[in-house]
DNA sequence: TCCTACAATGGACAATGTCTAAGTCAAGCA
DNA sequence: TGCTTGACTTAGACATTGTCCATTGTAGGA
């Protein structure tokens, strides 16, 4: 994490309070955050930070390859910076609950080239959904 | 269609010129429209119909399973009606363009039970990026 | 044909995201 | 250290997508 500000440095980036902010929101453990809820935790650490510099922050980390989009529900996008180990996502369809998993396998080879349409296939998102135990249990 | 209007009408679901229209814009082909695509070409067959109806519309066929969600891209959802058969959908990163795909193997054998922390996992949805011919060529 | 419960309408409202003009400041340089 | 400047931030307007509600209309049964 300080791994990543040092990264951006490194890649010319211009650091300010801002930006430093919005990286530390999305340090630490694996979270997937929306871009309002990365806005509201960093309003707490720099109460006059705007939306449209979290929108715009995000969008460059997403564009330096430092954060992932993910679109496991159908509202807002949220924000992944484990960026650096590839992996899929199990989601609570009651809660919402969002887990980071690795599946076996590798899903690319499971689409024959019958199946690609003159498509170059470069990636590949894997999205379970089912209950999680305390939506279960409830 | 005449199918899914019959299996509708069979079902006590009560039969109007609007629904008709939006169950005909879904029929045929496999298409994955958008709520506002959906109401551009009823309007085309039935001006006056209106966008809150289409989006009613298309909630209830997806209640009654008639009809998909899908979240390929990031922005509208797209509804679906190839809901009778299992596929998954690959998508052009630089048009949008989608297709239905049927990947070999069961994605969901590939998620252990040490990654599925106490969730019961009911489904699964695999989306394949890539280039479509039409946008490698450009 | 008439009734009435269910459906459609239009418009307000909400959530999410994008854009711009004007002000501010990080970082290099004298 | 103190300028200079181009990049960054801001507030708020605007756009897109989706939801809600009060009113009006109508499908389908009696
Ligand atoms: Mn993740
Ligand atoms: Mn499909
Ligand atoms: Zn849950
Ligand atoms: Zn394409």
């Amino acid at each position: 994490m300080s791994d990543l500000l040092e990264r951006l440095r490194g890649r010319g980036w211009r650091m300010t309070a801002q930006r430093r902010v919005v990286a530390e929101v999305l340090d630490g453990e694996h979270v997937h955050l929306t871009a309002d809820e990365v806005h509201a935790r960093a309003v707490a650490k720099l109460p006059e930070i705007s939306r449209a510099t979290v929108y715009n922050t995000l969008g460059e980390l997403v564009s330096l390859g430092e954060v992932l989009e993910v679109a496991t529900d159908k509202r807002a996008k949220r924000y992944d910076p484990n960026a650096h180990q590839p992996h899929h996502h199990l989601v609570c369809a009651r809660c919402g609950a969002i887990r980071d998993v690795h599946p076996t396998g590798n899903p690319l080879a499971d689409l024959p080239d019958s199946e690609r349409f003159g498509f170059t296939v470069s990636d590949v998102e894997v999205t379970y959904r089912g209950t999680c135990p305390n939506c279960a249990s409830a």
